[in-house]
DNA sequence: CATTTGACGCTCT
DNA sequence: TAGAGCGCCAAAT
């Protein structure tokens, strides 16, 4: 997840793939929920396949602060947490280094 | 030990 | 395009 690039978004499922979890998109998430904040890794270049960030009320606001951070990256977020999936999205095997 | 839940994703309508 | 249903698996209860 620190692969990620500044200004650039990743899906869940793409992180469990990335790591050999196939299919595994949920435990993403759930290992997300367990950070504590502030993190050091960009947790919130995270996204659903959707396009949009996750809200949730057991996330007690860092929904919010997760959109909030990527329109601080230049990424525009919708009301309701949509965003430019496809335009962002990040392509882990793009330089094939890591 | 049985059930419910969750920062997901795919398929069908 | 939007909404509903189902599978997934570890944790929490």
């Amino acid at each position: 997840m620190a692969r990620i690039p500044h200004g650039r978004l990743a899906t869940y499922g793409q992180i469990a793939d990335l790591i050999g979890a196939f299919g595994c998109a949920r435990r993403v998430g759930w290992a997300l929920r367990r950070l504590k904040l502030p993190s050091t890794i960009p947790w919130h270049r995270v996204v659903n396949t959707q396009g949009r960030i996750s809200m949730s009320l057991s996330r007690e606001g860092s929904d919010w602060i997760q959109r909030d951070l990527l329109i601080a990256e230049g990424i525009p977020v919708d009301a309701e947490g949509r965003l430019p999936l496809r335009q962002f999205l990040w392509h882990p095997d793009a330089h094939a280094g890591d």
